[in-house]
DNA sequence: ATAGTTGCAAACGCTTTGCAACTCC
DNA sequence: GGAGTTGCAAAGCGTTTGCAACTAT
């Protein structure tokens, strides 16, 4: 029934959250903001340098690193540094996913589990902290004859 | 001259590790791993540079980076990349622990939850697994401190 | 009008490395 | 003796920043 309406393309989350926080929106921004919408991995600088250029050739890259830094800032975008190379950032408004890794067979399980949120919330809050982000990597090894699939 | 037996200090757990892999021991290697066997939180290399220089202040920067790697990459010691500041290390030996990580004050909080414990073994059991080994870094921000920054 | 943003290039902080002298086995 | 190690200074790499031109509000 729809006609042909422009696809209205993926909203730009980023950029509303934004708006919402009632901060300037420039050219280079909304660009930006929009390839950030899109992350679905956990991209670095460079990835997304790469991306913003495909829109506007001429956003530099220490636009993007600004710019970065800012929605980190306000919380909107979560930066990790795990080992020492590029940073890599994730939208802070994905649920965040804990892992279980069997090396053996190189299965990994996305979990979540909201008693373990519970208990690390209050784990952090017994050291007066608020958890901002985490990272849980559990290896494991099947137990006998669990020859599961998925 | 000697009195009895010298003090036979702490023993230097590292510089043991070392030999029984049949490496070469240098002179600026028994300091370093001196001071090494002896950390016991996570310091970064200037801290340890400074501990290892005030024993012989000849050894340079480059030298305890180069050891350190060396260290890592025989599984001695392990290196942490939390923030993007300095890397900070840590004795391998030691049983692993979870960390509480305030990226802005750069304070690194161990800890240790039997519930924790149980409740991961239970998630990995739920799943059909026994957990080898894990990784957890929660990323948090002082509590009362949120208006703190300028 | 003006506070904020941008591109550029230079500066920064942590880490690695090329080189010549030195040292452990 | 010779492979491995060291100190030094310089280079590398990811990230930040000073500046002058520009732009959103």
């Amino acid at each position: 029934m729809e006609p042909t309406q422009p696809p209205l393309e993926q909203t730009k989350i980023v950029e509303a959250m934004w708006r919402s926080k009632g901060l300037r929106l420039t050219g280079p921004r909304r660009v930006i903001f929009g390839v950030i919408s899109e992350m679905t991995n956990h991209p670095d600088v460079v990835e997304l340098h790469r991306r913003i250029q495909a829109v506007d050739r001429r956003i530099s890259l220490a636009t993007v690193y600004r710019n970065l830094r800012q929605l980190v800032e306000v919380g909107i975008v979560i930066r990790y540094a795990f080992d020492h190379g590029r940073s890599r950032y994730e939208l802070a408004s994905r649920p965040h996913q804990d892992h279980l890794i069997d090396r053996k067979s190189g299965k990994l399980i996305e979990f979540h589990s909201s008693e373990l949120e519970k208990l690390l919330n209050e784990l952090a809050a017994r050291h007066g902290y608020r958890i901002v982000s985490r990272r849980l990597e559990i290896y494991v090894e099947a137990l006998a004859a669990a020859d599961l699939r998925d």
